[in-house]
RNA sequence: GACCGCUUGGCUCAGUUGGUUAGAGCGUCUCGUUUACAUCGAGAAGGUCGGGGGUUCGAAUCCCUCAGCGGUCACCA
């Protein structure tokens, strides 16, 4: 053995030892043990936060240690809007933009693109040492997770929890679609602030042009102003005439801005569609997907948004219904990543799912801790967030996803909103019996039908003039689904519920509460039992790693540096679930300290068995006293570790093997032993090997490189010819 | 603004149901060893456990309060 363990000369080697010997596989025997990876981004690279998966490789070591027949199964996730945007910048190289094709060529483009990136995160899990049953892997855009999240929307339609609705978006009015919030610039501007009356109030907006679609106006409830106001109608004069509006209080109202009321536009503004939401307000839309002013708006009917806001506001100055104009009032707009343009909050219509009945379900199961939470507190985070959880809208407008499963009659229906490309390249948009039917077809961008559309589910199309639904589902719609899916049909049995699962808290509402909600709707049963918070992996600042800071670390980078072990014990080592891990260099390294510790610690063993080849290593009839010390102290330890990780204290364990086998072991027990070992002790040599070998035993869930390559060094004093990580716990 | 959490030696954090001299890693200092390991060993310095008040025989640990920090959500018409 060398005198410094060299990890870039046994990880490789070990790993496919372990590969070949098909030990990631679920043994034959054993009670089933089952976790689910959460399936990464199948087109990217491993970052830091993907390092905590270790945890799971941690447990899934320990169980398969201790006789379970464990399956760690892994899969790939399509991430939705993620993916196609990382797509579209790509194509903005080319100088191209997801406006430019139509929607089937654009999936297809973006499937070959994931298809040519991903596998590489599976070479990085391997470099860590993840003992994943990687012969199970499922991607989430497979036929047969296809056909089952179509078939659960059938399901939850047929028995009444979808409707359409619609739901506010942010529209480019130029380039025909909406954004993302990922997508939507910011931007700083300096705008007029109109102080318009309205009856009894004066009130400030930018957006004059929008009170057509006014359907409310709002105060904060405490605000003593206008407390008398509440709950009454009043009359309002304006360009169109007298008209009544109601007025409602709402927290969302801030007193200390303009003059503490607002005119509330559910049809046209995000915070307005939400107080409309809350006091069931009628939306009015008054601007259309084209950017022009609807009938709604009277004569300035077909007025793009901008020229209204001017004609509005002079209008109303004329008849005297401006107080005043701050001209130099500085707020942040929103505007086209791609164009430029300003965008328009806009209702499109929406598929939704009824979540009150559904979320009860869950809330039980939490409330009552079939399911629980490491550590506890986020068993209120989940429950608050719960109680205030909405129904779900389930559409996305993009492509790169799961289609929702809907056909429109053209001959039905009379406002089909269509974005196509033409027979000569061009993109146009507009009312579908405006267009040659199979033209559109050929080069269909979108399909917007409103609200009331006659619609049928179908997962081919049928025959007749239809157009597809374009919006596909969110992507929590198909991974909630996950643990359904994931699992093969055969284990269903005995795999479900599974036993743990591994999030990062920023997901616990979108992600586990949805996979918990269709396991209860679609099986009628929990889908795991225990959830795990990982904890954030953050900068030697601590602060959170994130590609626009600049502060991200490569742990493929650790690896080759100081190797696996090293960077998946920084990661355990003083940290409790759910917390923040400090990732640095000088953390890596002295784990990196240590497993050359515990390979010397091997070195030693072995240059102290050579010199005495003689000797049986069995164990002798009489123990020394200081012998019997150290085998007392490691029997503890076993049991401490065993009892950690089973509650998933994983950084007690890891702390206590740490202490015990640097410093009561090598430090103390070795230094005052060395004599006898010297002299040829036979309860030295025994106890020296015995409490090594459990040593590495106990830390083999947290640094299976190391353990492994002295387990393999030792091989003649083993007492089973099994690898490492197939030998069982020492308990 | 709402909710949750945090505040322990220079830095990053442990500290289980309140119980003897409050721990670790990194860093600092002194000394040592060079046939297990300098990716080492021995030792040392360094904390009135954020401030104040209370409960108790006893509080880093429970309660109240103030201050600071962080996270999540909601917002800036």
């Amino acid at each position: 053995m060398e005198p410094q363990y060299d990890h870039n000369k046994y990880e490789g080697e070990i790993y496919n030892l372990w590969e070949k010997s098909e030990s990631f596989k679920p043994s034959l025997k054993g009670e089933p043990y089952t976790i689910l990876m959460p399936p990464p981004n199948a087109n990217a690279s491993l970052h830091a936060g993907h390092a905590m998966y270790t945890v799971d490789d941690i447990l899934i070591r320990f169980k398969r240690m201790r006789g379970y027949s464990t399956s760690w199964i892994p899969g790939m996730d399509h991430a939705g809007f993620e993916t196609q945007f990382v797509y579209e910048k790509h194509l903005a190289k080319d100088n191209k933009s997801r406006m430019d094709f139509d929607r089937e060529t654009l999936y297809k483009n973006i499937f070959d693109f994931v298809k040519e990136n991903s596998g590489l995160i599976y070479k990085q899990f391997k470099r860590l040492g993840f003992s994943a049953d990687w012969s199970k892997s499922i991607f989430t855009l497979d036929d047969n997770v296809v056909k089952y999240v179509n078939k659960t929307f059938e399901k939850m339609e047929k028995e009444g929890l979808v409707y359409r609705d619609s739901y506010i978006v942010n529209f480019c009015t130029h380039c025909g679609t909406s954004l993302a919030e990922l997508e939507v610039k910011h931007v700083e501007r300096i705008d007029p602030l109109y102080y318009i009356k309205y009856g009894p109030f004066v009130l400030a907006t930018v957006r004059p042009e929008t009170k057509f679609g006014d359907t409310a106006v709002a105060v904060h409830p405490n605000d003593q102003r206008y407390k008398n106001f509440i709950g009454k109608e009043i009359e309002v004069e304006g360009l169109l005439g007298k008209f009544t509006l109601k007025v409602v209080a709402d927290k969302a109202v801030d007193p200390e801005f303009g003059t503490g009321v607002v005119k509330v536009t559910p049809g046209h503004d995000p915070v307005d569609w939400e107080i409309g939401k809350r006091h069931n307000l009628e939306i009015k839309s008054v601007i259309d997907l084209r950017g022009k002013l609807t009938s709604l708006a009277g004569k300035y009917e077909g007025l793009n948004v901008k020229d209204a806001r001017i004609k509005v506001a002079e209008d109303l100055q004329k008849i005297n219904l401006i107080e005043k104009i701050d001209k130099n009032y500085l707020h942040s707009v929103i505007t086209c990543y791609k164009c430029g343009r300003d965008l328009e909050p806009l209702t499109v219509p929406n598929w939704f799912i009824k979540v009150k009945d559904l979320k009860n379900e869950v809330k039980k199961v939490v409330e009552n801790e079939k399911i629980k939470f490491y550590p506890k507190r986020f068993k209120k985070h989940m429950l608050a967030w719960l109680s205030v959880m909405h129904d779900w809208p389930i559409s996305r407008q993009i492509v790169w996803g799961i289609r929702i499963p809907v056909w429109y009659d053209i001959d039905k229906n009379k406002d089909i909103i269509v974005s196509f490309i033409d027979k000569r390249g061009n993109k146009k948009f507009g009312n579908i019996h405006d267009f040659d039917f199979s033209e559109v077809e050929k080069g269909l961008q979108t399909v917007r039908a409103s609200v009331n559309s006659n619609y049928i589910i179908s997962t081919t199309k049928p025959n007749g003039k239809f157009l597809p639904e374009t919006d596909t589902f969110d992507t929590w719609f198909s991974s909630g689904q996950w643990p359904l899916v994931v699992i093969p049909e055969n284990e269903l049995s005995s795999r479900f519920p599974t036993d743990f699962i591994g999030t990062l808290s920023d997901i616990l509402k979108f992600w586990i509460s949805r996979m918990i909600m269709f396991s209860i709707y679609l099986k009628k049963d929990i889908p795991f039992k225990d959830v795990y918070l990982w904890s954030m992996v953050a900068d030697s600042k601590g602060m959170k790693m994130s590609k626009s800071k600049g502060n991200v670390i490569s742990p493929i980078d650790l690896i080759d540096k100081y190797g696996a072990d090293s960077l998946r014990m920084s990661l355990i080592y003083g940290t409790p679930a759910g917390s923040k891990v400090i990732l640095s260099d000088e953390k890596v390294k002295a784990m990196r300290n240590f497993s050359n510790k515990i390979w010397n610690l091997g070195r030693y063993l072995q240059l102290s068995f050579e010199k005495n080849k003689e000797i049986s290593f069995e164990k002798p009839k009489s123990i020394e006293k200081e012998d019997e010390k150290i085998i007392r102290e490691l029997d503890t330890l076993t049991l401490s570790v065993t009892k950690s990780l089973d509650k998933y204290n994983l950084n007690t364990a890891l702390e206590n093997i740490y202490e015990f086998a640097w410093h009561n072991f090598a430090d103390i027990y070795i230094e005052r032993t060395k004599e006898r070992i010297e002299n040829k002790n036979i309860s030295g040599l025994y106890t020296l090997k015995h409490v090594y070998l459990t040593i590495l035993k106990l830390l083999h869930p947290f640094a299976p490189f190391v353990t492994e390559a002295v387990w393999l060094e030792l091989r003649y004093l083993k007492d089973s010819n099994k690898n490492l990580i197939n030998t069982s716990w020492p308990l």
